[in-house]
Order: C-alpha cells, then sequence, then structure tokens
DNA sequence: GGAAGTACTATCCTTTAGGAAACTGCCACA
DNA sequence: TGTGGCAGTTTCCTAAAGGATAGTACTTCC
C-alpha cells in the first residue's frame, strides 16, 4: 500500500499556515496581548500606567514589547507636551482590528476555566 | 492633581487578563497552532503524517507538543493494531471548540499580508 | 536643593525553548 | 538477515527570551 498523499499542501491550507505563523510572530512574547487588552480597555495610556497595570512586567519588557507593536503599527506613541513630559499610547485603528481575535481568546480561556470546573465538580 | 486611578482591576477585567493568559500558556510554544491547524484539516494522522505536513518541526518537539495537547485533552492518542503498529492522532470534540479562535488568527494573519500589499503599492 | 515622578536605556545574568543527532524497539517485506 | 517504515526517547548544545538592577535626563513640588 502506497503513502497516502500529504493532505496540507493545497495552496490555501498554506496560505492559512502562513497566516498563523504571522500573526503569532508579531503578537509573540509574553506580554503583547496583556499590553493590547489593556489598552483597549483604558483608552490612552503612559508608560507608567502601563506598568501599574500589567502585574510583573518591568522596564525593558515594556519599553521592547511597545516599540514591536508601533512598529508593526498596532499602537501609536505620542509624546504629550505636558508639565512632566508624558506619552501616550493608545491602539491605532488597525489596531482595533485585533480586539475580535483577543476576544476569542478570553472567550476560550474562560470557557476552558468552566470547563476544568465542572470537570472536578462531577468527579468525571 | 492626584494619579488617577488605574482602569484595570475591575474583577471582569481581571478574570479577561487571566483567560487570555489562561489560553496563550496552554497553546504557547512554536509548533501547537501548526498542529492543531494541521489536524483541522487531515482527520485522522499518524506521527510521521504530521512530521510530513509541519515543514521543519522534529520528533522531539513534536513528540513533546503532542503530549501536550493530549494532557490538556485537546487532542487524542490513540494505539491502531495495524500491521505495523500505528498511532491515530486526533482533535477532540473538546479541542474542535479552537477552531473559531485559530480562524481569527488565520483571518487576521491574511488581512495583515493585504495590509502591507496595499500599504507597499501605493507608496503610503 | 533634595525628593519624587515621568520615561526610558543599558548591562548583566539566568532560564527556557528549541534544534541536531543518535539511539531504541518493533514489525514487515524481500 | 538486513533494510526500511513507524513511533518515539535521550542527550547535548545554542540562541533567544526575559528578569533584576542601576543609571540617565528632565521637571516640578516642597
Amino acid at each position: 500500500m502506497k503513502k497516502k498523499a500529504v493532505v496540507n499542501n493545497t495552496p490555501t491550507c498554506q496560505i492559512r499556515m502562513q497566516a498563523i505563523s504571522d500573526t503569532m510572530s508579531i503578537l509573540s512574547g509574553k506580554w503583547k496581548f496583556h499590553i493590547l487588552g489593556t489598552l483597549i480597555e483604558g483608552n490612552k495610556l503612559g508608560f507608567m500606567d502601563l506598568m501599574r497595570e500589567i502585574n510583573g512586567i518591568g522596564t525593558k519588557m515594556l519599553s521592547k514589547e511597545l516599540q514591536d507593536l508601533e512598529m508593526n503599527r498596532l499602537i501609536s506613541r505620542t509624546v504629550m507636551k505636558t508639565k512632566p513630559i508624558t506619552v501616550a499610547y493608545a491602539l491605532t485603528e488597525y489596531g482595533k482590528t485585533l480586539a475580535p481575535l483577543i476576544d476569542e481568546l478570553a472567550k476560550w480561556g474562560i470557557e476552558y476555566r468552566q470547563s476544568i470546573y465542572v470537570m472536578n465538580s462531577n468527579g468525571e
């Protein structure tokens, strides 16, 4: 019996896989989703605001991740001419297109917790 | 002026952030989405099938990632009593609940490529 | 004029992820 | 009986990710 042909090398499937890799590489790292999720809630936030919101992140990581996100034009960085100079970080219009994805992520995570709870409570 | 209160510590928001962390930790690593995406297409696949489908993965990583996914009951592992023993990996019913999430991931990645194409072609 | 706040950068260090290669064990086919 | 396919495990190694700490520069408040 000959080995059956690969199923995965159709053009549409290749594109799909590539797309998943692209998305995950743009959103890679421990903190990107936290930052984006926080910016969805609090519209405009400064560097120190983000530090306070995101539990456990350090200045180096926050700075680096913000640069990554800005480079991919998902967030904007605006220097405000306030008394002590502040910087406002916010989602761009393009960054807001991530909202459905982040919602799915959150939704699945919440259902995951519930599924564990159910699993434990009926002694499955 | 007092510093404005944190926006992010409402219960719903904490839960949301936790949920995102949960999801990402379950689906962490370079290969999980590739494996799941492949299993969505090809219903039941053996270890070597997966090796062939997933470009670049090695036996160690495939083995480890499959164990992780099985532990989280996202995939099933069935030893078939075929002539040379084979193993069938497949998504569980629960694993199939990831399909919308993976679709969002793919959809966003495809639109990302298009946005870059548009950006380049009109010299923006 | 010293403390405290904003916004970082730089350095050093440890941990972890992941790749390469070799090896095991089983079976079938020729 | 030895070659090749299936299904992995084990070991070794490197590169990347990320944390801790310290330092810079500017301002304003007291």
